[in-house]
DNA sequence: TCAATTCTTGATCGAACGCTCCAGATAGTG
DNA sequence: CACTATCTGGAGCGTTCGATCAAGAATTGA
């Protein structure tokens, strides 16, 4: 009983998500994204309310990008240390480097936004939660397997790891050797037992 | 033979900084960082240019915080491990919390402005790599007083806790439990072997 | 077929942006 | 005490910001 929406607001959101990560949410214009969208301002607004819901929407897809990516992994039935070792190194020569990679909107809003927007704050604890947790039950799916040393503790691996990702991906930003890159990823994994 | 200036160029630069961490680059306003150093916009633009020279300014008096906490604890004679983990724990819950801690403004650059600003992608590189010197030596010196393993590569170790530092600012700005991140430079601590 | 409803489009709002200009203030020099 | 050189700070430049709104287009139920 009404005219249809025109755009794909899936596909709007991937758009936008790719402006957030280029220029990061004070850097992008409403003008920049619903250029890049192909919609009007007007459009914009109804759909998403503010550039603050379009962000919001836009993180919070990314976020659903990252468990896609570690639930991927944890379904994987390859050695844990093969798997882990290929989110390490995708984390800075990833396949998916816009999403898993150095540009991760996640990382951004970590830096950007932190501690400033309540609700980007709960993405971002619940986000790295939930990263953390695959983590943990590929460590301890491992452990059980009998390829790690049974005296790891898996949460606390997990937590390990995950920090060396976001540090990998940090360091990358920074100019890292993708040679040294790869080498700490190796030694964190060393660390497994 | 002319009129002196009413203003410490350094004491502007920390004010700066201040912003700059605050709001992030495109997040700060010209007004925003003139008021706070307490100057017209005349006055800023006359000594650093333009919004971007005073960013590039405030970025290299930043670099040089970071390397006077770097030398400091290079110099420090207590044990290797205990300086580390000191350095490591500043980086979540320092006693400095705006120049070595989660606020570090070269994190920031790194995610808001690597590879679309030529001289701040150098002095992320330079200021990395000068991090990372530190570390080397310090480990380096470490296992010359026998306090770490003979078969510790320095340049791999230390670039591994520098990727383990940057990792534990982002969990900070993450959310991540305290103890949790204590628990995390722990075990890069322990791989040091 | 037409009224009702929603979406699209583009002009436009007031505010804030980076930046410039200039009159007035303040200093050293002869 | 001029004279000159520099600094200061507020007014204001043109532009762009996030957001709104009216008017037309598209779709559905009656």
């Amino acid at each position: 009983m009404a005219r249809t929406r025109e755009f794909d607001t899936d596909t709007a959101l991937e758009r936008a998500m790719e402006v957030f990560r280029e220029h990061g949410y004070e850097g992008a214009s409403t003008r920049d994204l619903a250029g890049a969208i192909g919609i009007g301002p007007g459009s914009l607004y109804a759909a998403f309310g503010s550039k603050d819901g379009l962000y919001l929407a836009a993180l919070r897809r990314h976020c659903e990008h990252l468990d896609v990516t570690t639930r991927r992994a944890l379904a994987s039935d390859l050695d844990v240390r093969t798997v882990l070792r290929g989110l390490l190194e995708q984390a800075f020569k990833g396949s998916d480097p816009a999403n898993w990679g150095p540009g991760c909107l996640l990382l951004r809003a970590a830096t950007e936004r932190a501690g400033r927007a309540p609700e980007v704050d709960r993405m971002l604890r619940d986000a790295s939660r939930a990263v953390e947790g695959s983590f943990t039950e590929m460590i301890a799916a491992g452990r059980r397997r009998g390829e790690l040393s049974a005296d790891v503790d898996a949460p606390t691996a997990a937590h390990f790891l995950v920090t060396t990702l976001q540090g990998l991906r940090v360091m990358a930003l920074m100019g890292s050797d993708p040679r040294s890159l790869s080498a700490t990823a190796e030694t964190a994994l060393r660390c497994l037992g």
